[in-house]
RNA sequence: GGCCGGAUGGCAGAGUGGCUAUGCAGAGGACUGCAAAUCCUCGUACAGCGGUUCGAUUCCGCUUCCGGCCUCCA
């Protein structure tokens, strides 16, 4: 089965075929590092984790290049800085390594590449000469401007006329502008701003042409696959294929334009003013960070998701029944087992995480009804292969069941309690039982004789 | 106002022009000292109204409702 992704630039499944197979390249706009993380920017990095993994998995690991940004120069940073007193590097560095850390918490495995803007301003100046020089771009009250009529199918991907866009626009159009739709690539910096020299004076980039830049430094002129949330569409990715095509001699910029839905949380958009805005950490407060993946997971990336606590319960319990059962298979794991076909098969069809899922939990249902160990151990690397390629499964059990800690006082109150039992004092080892159960604290008597335990969900 | 999406059983959530996933919750059973876990069985759902069709939840149109973008935003 081919791989099959839909296509923000046609809105419609297709083929996925690389530029060149050896070297697949993926590009995914990464965060503004000003403030925590919330859980909505937690969608795309997991999303666009799966179709790494997934790439990997058919391309070569070798063979697959995924580059994710950290825009550390912004005007909200500039702001944010302003107003906390904090210098704008420490803001940066700082959220930058708490964004690292959460992504990692959700299971995430890092690009291969995680350029930042900061690094990449000479390159930057030079894509806006070269707009300029071909009369992209225009010079005007200190600012370098995209001058968007000079680009004859700009809005393709958004779909969206100029007029349209000037129609519906309810912002004040600065005087500089040649036209109301023109953005800015560079703009001036004052003395208490954070700024680079340049041909234009001291400044600093636009947002859109950062990432232009820096995707043609690492990935070259044409990309596989760009990814980024919804909300991108327009006018950032809009933005950049006009700054890219255009310094490119009109060659083109990205192949296939990927673009992951919203996430609302009970049901409500999260803003700052509804109190509802929950970040990544607030999540993993609740619950381990591969139940919060899962809980993504369990939504097709096109798809709205609205993120509960019923859902976040829901993937725990989920997750317990799959390492409930891997504890139980204690056969011999195969050096490597292949995905089940439907997970990949489901994978290869735009990501349909959760027919993926589903197909996870008929192979468990196999494990589960396996016969002999041989059996049970060919499906078990099964599971494994195919909760590796979701990136899912791969912790030992007993650390996802019983969590961390206090395990030897449970474990000599069991003792006590299988002591009781083999007295036929049931009274007594019940007692114990429901004094652990108060505790979140569940019991799994074996036949052997031998007692297991979990935490509760 | 313009442009996009979406409406599936108690909940979550796939999918399909006729054979109606999967998980959770619920009911019954097997197993167990009793449980837990596991296994077996059970629910016949696709917003409304028209149309196309031998047949539509699936295709088309309209209506209603929900959400997003058009401004920083994943």
């Amino acid at each position: 089965m081919p791989l099959v992704l839909h296509n923000t630039l046609t809105r419609r499944k297709e083929v996925f075929a690389p530029l060149d197979a050896r070297r697949v390249r993926m590009y995914v706009c990464g965060p503004t590092v000003y403030d925590l993380p919330h859980i909505g920017n937690a969608r795309p990095v997991i999303v666009f984790d799966v179709l790494y993994r997934l790439l990997r998995r058919l391309y070569g690991a070798a063979h697959v290049c995924y580059a994710r940004n950290i825009t550390d120069i912004d005007d909200k940073i500039i702001a944010r800085a302003k107003e906390t007193g904090e210098p704008i590097r420490d803001l940066t560095e700082r959220t930058a390594t708490i964004f690292h850390e959460d992504v990692a918490a959700l299971g995430t495995v890092p690009p291969d590449i995680e350029p930042r803007a900061t690094d990449h301003i000479p390159q930057m100046i030079r894509m806006i000469e070269t707009l300029i020089a071909s009369r992209h771009a225009y010079i005007a009250d200190h600012h370098v401007l995209f001058a968007v009529t000079s680009m004859s199918d700009y809005g393709r991907l958004s779909r969206r006329s100029r007029d349209e866009m000037i129609a519906g626009a309810r912002v004040e159009v600065a005087p500089y502008k040649r036209d109301p739709a023109d953005f800015v690539l560079w703009k001036p910096s004052a003395p208490d701003q954070p700024g680079w020299d340049s041909p234009w004076g001291r400044g600093r980039p636009g947002w859109h042409i950062e990432c232009s830049a820096m995707s043609e430094a690492h990935l070259g002129e044409t990309l596989d696959i760009h990814g980024g949330g919804i909300d991108l569409i327009f006018p950032h990715h809009e933005n950049e294929i006009a700054q890219s095509v255009c310094a490119h001699g009109g060659r083109p910029f990205a192949r296939y334009w990927l673009h992951n839905e919203f996430v609302v949380v009970e049901g409500e958009k999260m803003s700052k003013s509804l109190g509802n805005f929950l970040t990544i950490r607030d999540v993993l407060a609740e619950a381990p960070g591969e139940a919060a993946r899962y809980a993504m997971l369990m939504s097709h990336y096109r798809d709205p998701l609205d993120w509960t606590a019923d859902r976040l319960t829901e993937a725990r319990r989920a997750l317990d029944r799959f390492y409930l059962a891997l504890r139980q298979a204690e056969a011999p794991v195969p050096a490597a087992g292949d995905a089940p076909q439907g997970v990949r098969a489901a994978l290869e069809d735009d990501l349909n995480t959760p027919l993926a899922l589903a197909a996870l939990h008929d192979a468990l249902g196999a494990l589960n009804k396996a016969g002999n160990t041989a059996e049970k151990a060919r499906l078990k690397a099964e599971l494994l292969a195919g909760g590796a390629l979701l990136g899912l499964l791969q912790q030992d059990p007993q650390a996802w069941l019983q969590g961390g800690g206090e395990a030897s006082e449970i474990d000599a109150l069991i003792a006590e309690r299988n002591a009781a039992r083999r007295a036929r004092n049931f009274p007594r080892a019940d007692d114990i039982r429901t004094r652990l159960a108060m505790r979140g604290i569940v019991l799994e008597d074996k036949p052997d004789g031998t007692t297991d335990w979990r935490r509760a969900t």
